[in-house]
DNA sequence: ATGAAAGCGCTAACAC
DNA sequence: GTGTTAGCGCTTTCAT
């Protein structure tokens, strides 16, 4: 029932071939020729089948992105970027949600066998060797958002630096205890702003005690990794467990993400102490809640990082710049609210 | 170079043919043949082709999601139900975003000409006539979601209802001077709301002044609209002109979506005045922010929505239920937080 | 129960 | 320049 190229090639009076070559603007075709199966195609409203053509041409003008857990508002910014890009590029894209840390084998195992894709673009996910290894013999494109490994290309944000610039403004403010809300340690980003709040303390010659340093994993459920800790429940209990340290709880607070921070600003808040009078907090992100509720955080460009993944991507499968792998990483800027502030948070 | 559907029948000393059916458990195959051809499939970690099986099979086994400027917190919230039910379903999942809404038509075109999909779910879009005629044309299962269209299953929430208890909720706190910021009047929850509201006012005999029935229309940029007027700006906007009526602005705000009544707060708060003590308001959605907030609002189980959406798909897309015509409309509840009670807002 | 063969709708190599 | 033909990898009759 639907239109084929057969249609056209016969409502034109030409060969499918022709009706193919005018489809992928083949350079020597005559002009007469292109513009009467154009106008057939227009009038028969004809568009060619995708699968017909992905089979045919082994492209799939498709890419795949794999998001963990699809929650949270880093990802959802993220994919706006990388939605936007492609649409521009004309590119289709799958989404693979992996809810479950379980199944993401299972689903790079699919989008490796099954070809529906050209390329993937993989948001915070830890690559295993052998995956690795599957993506390289099978050629497939890929780039990292938020993640790391050297042979593949990665979009990535200098979280040491931007966690280190974040406990310094703590510091500079006066503050001398300063305790760190992280997220799961198997996370790349939440070792590397460990760090950057490790160097900060130590260039001040500051030290804080082991409690005062703690990541989700101590709090994680059961065995299982259904989250990465990036979460405003993390953040609240992180908070209480503070609170509950007799005599000396923190003054300042570097929470790993603005979510966690929003967790952590509410623990305190029921404790009945103030923000930033009795407690500053500074978030990782800039997520749209952030300016919301007044906090200070470090800005990831999120949007533009989506952009460039897509960007280098999509270069990767053209074979345009089969250059050498990229590993861009963008810059963190402290954008200062009512949290870490003097004036009285206001939302 | 990747396995195909060749080498695992040679390699187990069958045919093709007897291979695709055990991919495809057809009934009456040898246990033994079936159990010597799924070990050569284990061992040479085989997968069918999408695109050459869906070619061949006329079915894609993935659902086309259409989604308006992808913006939103709605929209996220819709879309991690409908990836979770897909996943379930072992549904592959495109993701269309509109984010222009000129571009809207064009993205329909495509997708009903390409055939990449089984079936689509569209978000908050009216259906034009003319692309209503295409679905059924192509018979391309469609269920519009936060829409509706008479011949088409849709799943929509009691927006009238929801909007009516929530003006009765500020009547029955005792406020009197009530006004509704709304979104654009094109989109079908903005209308019904708006009567909602009509409703609630019109049986306690209350009447207000016409500058209290504010849309997001009257605010918009240009001629042509890149949103559907559920965003913070309008919120913000409508809510400065409510204040800067001489005299007399409301004493209570219905705003039609959580992310105006959000933008509503921020234009309260600039002005000196305290919620609820000084205006009381109500929002719509329950997204996750009203909870940090604060915010009263009307519940839509939104994730509930996307699961029963991806249900109606697929249940029109295996022709199980070629039954009649389902148009689930789910019941709003509302959550009192403290933006209309007597305690003050926490956060 | 299973092999052989004919498509599915398109692209690309090969002729003319 | 353009028609013809052989696949792309799978499903699905049709035989056997």
């Amino acid at each position: 029932m639907p239109v084929t190229i057969y249609e056209v090639a016969e409502k034109a009076g030409v060969g499918i071939g022709t009706v193919s070559r005018v489809l992928n603007d083949s350079p020597q075709i005559a002009p007469a020729t292109r513009a009467k199966v154009l106008k057939v195609i227009k009038q028969l409203n004809f568009q060619p089948h995708a699968m017909a053509q992905g089979l045919a041409r082994r492209k799939t003008h498709t890419i795949g992105v794999i998001v963990p857990f699809f929650t949270g508002y880093f990802y959802v910014e993220l994919l706006r970027g990388i939605q936007q890009a492609l649409s521009e590029n004309k590119f289709d894209l799958i989404l693979y949600g992996v809810d479950d840390l379980q199944k993401k084998e299972a689903c790079f195992k699919r989008v490796l066998q099954q070809r529906r894709v050209d390329g993937v673009l993989t948001l915070s996910m830890p690559l295993s060797e052998q995956i690795a290894a599957e993506f390289e013999r099978r050629e497939l494109p890929l780039v990292l958002v938020d993640a790391f490994h050297p042979q593949f290309d990665s979009i990535t944000v200098n979280n040491e630096e931007g966690a280190y610039q974040a406990v310094r403004h703590l510091i500079n403010l006066g503050h001398r205890k300063i305790a760190i809300v992280n997220g799961h340690f198997e996370s790349l980003p939440a070792q590397e702003r460990l760090s950057g709040y490790k160097r900060a303390l130590a260039e001040s010659g500051l030290v804080m005690p082991a409690e005062y340093l703690i990541t989700s994993d101590a709090l994680r459920e059961g065995a299982v990794a259904v989250n990465d800790g990036f979460n405003k429940e993390t953040g609240y209990r992180a908070m209480r467990e503070l609170l509950a340290l007799n005599g000396s709880h923190p003054e300042a607070i570097f929470a790993a993400s603005d979510i966690q921070a929003i967790g952590v600003i509410g623990a305190v808040r029921e404790c009945g102490l103030r923000i930033p009078e009795d407690l500053a907090v500074v978030g990782f992100d800039d997520i749209e809640l952030a300016e919301l509720v007044g906090l200070t955080t470090m800005r990831q460009p999120i949007r533009e990082m989506g952009k460039l993944a897509v960007d280098c991507l999509l270069a990767k499968i053209n074979g345009d710049a089969e250059a050498a792998k990229v590993h861009h990483r963008f810059n963190t800027k402290l954008i200062v609210r009512e949290t870490s502030g003097t004036r009285r948070q206001s939302f």
